[in-house]
DNA sequence: GAAGTGACTCCTC
DNA sequence: CGAGGAGCCACTT
């Protein structure tokens, strides 16, 4: 059938979760990048969407993900959370920004 | 199939 | 460094 982003769109969304889940524990990705990466370049936007319709109980490293600027795009409190698990995970953030030159996850 | 939306990014002031 | 605006892509309604 030619069903592309009508019932379930596993494809593209399938290539975020992926590249993802290859994120390394203390590092962070762009929305772009993790775009980019997964086939979409230019769709940063697109990254943001697809993270943000990830299940709760995801065992997705969410939390990796922040924009260009090395801050964190997502309205509190998450926020907050996300700050935690990052520095939890080693990634140290100033003034509430991430160094990317330091952080940044390149493949 | 068109219009709306957003966890973005880049450029300019 | 901060604020504002235009551009972009793919999903959602």
């Amino acid at each position: 059938m030619g069903n592309k982003a009508q019932n379930h769109d596993y494809d593209a969304i399938s290539r975020i979760c992926r590249v993802l889940a290859e994120i390394p524990r203390g590092r962070v990705i762009t929305y772009g990048d993790l775009a980019e990466m997964a086939g979409f370049p230019r769709a940063a936007r697109f990254a943001g969407q697809a993270l943000r319709r990830l299940p709760q109980g995801s065992k997705l490293p969410w939390h990796r993900v922040i924009n260009a600027q090395g801050r964190i795009s997502l309205p509190e409190p998450a926020a907050q959370r996300q700050q935690e698990r990052l520095e939890r995970e080693g990634v140290v953030l100033i003034g509430g920004r991430v160094d990317l030159g330091k952080y940044r996850w390149s493949p």
